[in-house]
DNA sequence: CCGTAACTTGAGGACCGTTTCAACTTTCAC
DNA sequence: GTGAAAGTTGAAACGGTCCTCAAGTTACGG
């Protein structure tokens, strides 16, 4: 970890508004957002943009780290909620909820961008808390046995789509969309399922489009 | 309705080409996939195709137009099945079966591609069966009183939408993924559902992205 | 076999987003 | 102050896709 030099005034200051605008930007556009609208959000050329961040990646990471700092807290949180199915529908309603917000939040879930250190490490987190509510929620009985957490991953991946289509008529409609297919993890409700969970592997290399 | 003068000999030819390319490209690649991909896989140049098809949606409709005819079939025949519940399950099944063997047919789901006739009077005739098919299935007890086609359609887009990751990966995860969310429709499932339904209408105004 | 209408061709213009870089400007340590 | 290092700038090169159109080719009725 080498400690970088600290940056000058100005430069300082228009890596601060780049990072504004490409929060702004991505929340309401998504990831694919021009680089060159952001910059000129943020009253910067776009070479500037270019002397800051080397790729598209290390923005998103500038921006959006904050947001998956935050959604680790709110995993946490349902962690701590006494009731395990409580906690469960707290760690996918929380979740969601940020990716309704932030379109380019939710573009990160899914689109796997390179070169996003904070937000990866995040992740990981997020990952080890959502095995540990299952889990728990298993052991108490109120979740499904032979739901995976790849499961999970596999359904909000599913909501966080229908949020594209959505989220300019009826931005609440994943709620009840979620509803319904946490009604599906319930005990009562298990029938067998046809094939086995994807692995945690196959998940990692699971790639959009 | 304008009777249309035959196309000379060698015109006709390079159309059939241009479809099945273009069956092939777009099952394969996607709707985006690009027209002089289409035109070179044809053996043909670019100003041909779009001699022929005015439009990406023309060509989509000549295409795929085959493919929204069998989904109609396979609804039909979901409409004939004495259970009710399997009626409920083929539709879904068959339905997400064609979108899974093709990304482009997937990607006409969700996108709403203008010029498009012969594939929207399929989509309208899918529409008026899944009702039917849903209406039978409540009426018999077996599907939840509180969802409606509208949820049906959210969820496939969900499922739809987790296809496009999984595709390459576990091209048959999406049977486990529907299997968990089709127990969350079952009566015996059933919880209170946090907001009304999308209207239709709303669903209609629905865009991706 | 011919003439014409139908058809094909592909280079090129338009647009868009990315990325680079040489010339210019600003900061800051001394 | 001053000069070197740090930073900014935006035009331009680039790559990709769309779409057009003038020139050339082909089919087919007579």
């Amino acid at each position: 970890m080498t400690t970088a030099r600290p940056l000058r005034q100005d430069a300082a200051r228009n890596r601060e508004r780049l990072v504004l605008a490409a929060c702004e930007a991505f929340r309401r556009k998504g990831l694919d957002v021009p680089l060159e609208e952001i910059a000129r959000e943020a009253g910067v050329a776009i070479g500037t943009l270019y002397n800051r961040f080397a790729s598209r990646g290390e923005l998103v990471d500038a921006a959006l780290g904050p947001l998956a700092q935050r959604a680790v807290e709110l995993a946490e949180r349902a962690a701590r909620t006494e009731d395990p199915w409580q906690a469960f529908v707290s760690l996918a309603e929380d979740t969601c909820a940020l990716f309704a917000d932030d379109r380019g939040y939710a573009d990160v879930y899914r689109s796997r961008v390179s070169g996003t250190p904070v937000i990866a490490a995040a992740q990981a987190r997020l990952l080890a808390l959502k095995a540990t509510i299952m889990a728990r929620a298993k052991r108490a009985g109120v979740l499904r046995a032979d739901v995976e957490p790849t499961d999970l991953a596999l359904i909000i991946w599913g909501i966080v789509g229908t949020m594209d289509a959505t989220r300019d008529i009826a931005p609440d409609a994943w709620r009840r969309h979620l509803s319904l297919v946490l009604d599906g993890l319930r005990p009562q409700a298990a029938h067998p399922l046809p094939i086995p969970p994807l692995t945690a592997s196959q998940l990692r290399n699971a790639a959009p489009k």
